[in-house]
DNA sequence: CCCTTTAAAGTCGCTTAGACCAATAAGGGA
DNA sequence: TCCCTTATTGGTCTAAGCGACTTTAAAGGG
């Protein structure tokens, strides 16, 4: 195929949306932006934009990202394209093909409006029920219920989670970003032994060491390793059958 | 930011790429056609086409297969989106973003021409070196790569194996599938021990056998269980000690 | 001064994966 | 016919890993 000379083809508008993540106080945030016009107006909705003419999906979701999160260095930024919304009807005015991205900060500033004058903030994100923010703008409720399945399942078998973290970081500290992504708690100890065992995931800082909640014995700092797989892999513990919370 | 009236937005063409595997002979085979016009004229190309502008990628990526493979039933294949391509110079001609799929087919008929002249034929896949069918038209390299590695990865955690085998298949076929697919040689007791713990991975068809090669004891028959995910993973064989990666 | 809290380190038992070995049931060749 | 080969099926054994648990260390609070 690809004959474009033999085949009539429509021209679409893309676009990138991004489902931006952090940590804050032991809580599972999301950057959203509140849509100042219709349709959805006074919604919120995932931050995104128009494909330029002369850039890649990942380039324009990078670009998004330093806009809406205000950050200066977005470069070492885990950016992950999740999948492409396409369905006909998705926006109600025109057609609209979505690449969506699934982006990963680690200690989130205050959240700045975009380039026009869209409120931004960071809401808890819920998993299962809608949070403090309502049903989404068009389908992102949709592509932000995909990328919290992504980024937690990629939690299992790569190093995903120092993405989360500062440079320097407990292991109490990570532990906390596999608990609160998966909404379970893990054991200390086990945790510990698990990560320290897989080469190139964590190292050590020599004398290093920090107080974490001001209490309790002061933690080593490490830092990511370079490993970016995680053999074998560290999976979510299988939901009791004998408690009903799930 | 999704707002229309305040930024200007460029039209593209988006396309859809499919990767369909299927195995031959013991041997990993992708579904090519021949590129019969500038660019890469008598290239091998990925099977794809434009999106209709009533179509999501998932209808034009299955439209597509059943135009591409003959097979009649396409509803139960196994479809899966990869990602999407969109650096700006991929296409020569003009700004093309291509949302790529991987597909499974079980018995691969012949190949059929599509519904322009170009020519479609299955031709075996090898992952390091390219195989009999040179370097492939645009990207469709790393489309091709990608698509490997995305299957090879789900057959670990997932029971997507069975997609490549016909409605009822040996535990030999099972296991051939992932030796094809990985490039590794599996012990066929621990194989069968492992997918016959795996609850809902396959259900015996009582009384029924077959001989798999003509020789050899008759091995009994399996169809595919109703189960999608595969706890714990069957994870594959590291390549060496040598590697310090485990 | 004792209590709590968190980190760090070790122990115990069960499960499982991987490496084997053996028996069974077919076909092929001398 | 009688081995030999091939492939399935079933079994054993061992080392590794994981979950549950205990213990010690190092900090702050009442």
């Amino acid at each position: 195929m690809h004959g474009y000379d033999k085949h009539a083809y429509e021209p679409f508008a893309v676009t990138v949306d991004l489902a931006v993540f952090t940590l804050r106080a032991g809580q599972l945030h999301i950057l959203l932006v509140e849509r100042g016009q219709d349709p959805y107006a006074g919604r919120w909705a995932l931050p995104g934009g128009f494909l330029a003419p002369d850039e890649s999906a990942e380039s324009a979701a990078r670009r998004e990202l330093a806009e809406e999160t205000g950050l200066s260095d977005v470069a070492g930024l885990h950016l992950e394209q999740l999948r492409t919304y396409s369905e006909p009807d998705r926006d109600p005015r025109m057609r609209v093909v979505s690449v969506a991205f699934a982006a990963l900060v680690p200690n989130a500033p205050q959240a700045q409006g975009g380039g026009d004058a869209a409120r931004a903030a960071w809401l808890p994100y819920e998993p299962g029920a809608r949070g403090a923010y309502g049903p989404l703008a068009f389908d992102h409720d949709v592509i932000l219920a995909d990328a919290h399945e992504r980024i937690g399942g990629k939690l299992e078998y790569t190093c995903l989670a120092t993405a989360f973290c500062p440079p320097e970081f407990t292991l109490g500290e990570l532990r906390q970003v596999y608990e609160v992504v998966w909404g379970t708690e893990l054991d200390p100890a086990n945790f510990r032994r698990k990560v320290l065992a897989t080469p190139g995931f964590v190292e050590q800082i020599p004398g290093a060491s920090r107080l974490t909640g001001g209490r309790g014995k002061p933690a080593a700092l490490y830092r990511a390793g370079g490993a970016t797989s995680l053999l074998p892999p560290l999976l979510k513990p299988a939901p009791d059958a004998t408690e009903g919370t799930r």
